[in-house]
DNA sequence: CCGTCGTATCAGTGAGCGGTGATGTATGTT
DNA sequence: AACATACATCACCGCTCACTGATACGACGG
């Protein structure tokens, strides 16, 4: 998911500040119909609010989302941490 | 990167306890040469070791690149939540 | 030394996904 | 009402990528 490129930069800028999608397109030089495209796709995964005025629509993230998967990564690492060194045989 | 199923599954399961091929195998029910594939890719990501043991290749997690990627992730969080309302004009 | 086991690598294939252009739909402006 | 703007949606194309089967290679046991 945050792995594609342009994804990725969406929610950086995102991070900065709630913007609509035509900022989305300036600032990342793709254009409208694959910018709304993956604004779909975030919206679908929770990781974005849209909000409409008027023409606009402005978009900003969802920090407690992004915070779970923070922690879910976060409780893999730690998990990790704890192994015991006793290994399966083969 | 993570988003792959089987490798999600993978980490999960390296997450308890490091392993070598063979038990990723039958633990998936995927075929050898998909996990080893796949185990490349976390191997070149830098997200797992790799450790030969005669003819087995134990594998284990990296918990401090984890937890890199969940840091980066809730620094995001953590900017999108100090986010000014102020809304740049269209 | 030969066969088996555990694993890695590789070419081929099919599905999924990102990108594009065209079109549709509100909303706002004149 | 007519037009422009901001955005969403859709069908199509091209490429990436996950999966597979075959093959190769080293390690161990007979």
């Amino acid at each position: 998911m945050l792995a594609d490129p342009l994804r990725a930069r969406i929610v950086e800028l995102l991070a900065v500040e709630a913007l609509c999608t035509c900022h989305l397109v300036e600032e990342t030089g793709a254009r409208q119909s694959n910018v709304s495209n993956h604004l779909r796709l975030l919206r679908e995964a929770g990781l974005v609010d849209s909000e409409s005025h008027g023409r606009f629509t402005y978009y900003r993230l969802r920090p407690d989302v992004l915070d779970g998967l923070a922690r879910g990564i976060a409780a893999v690492a730690e998990q990790a941490r704890t192994t015991t060194e006793i290994r399966r045989p083969c």
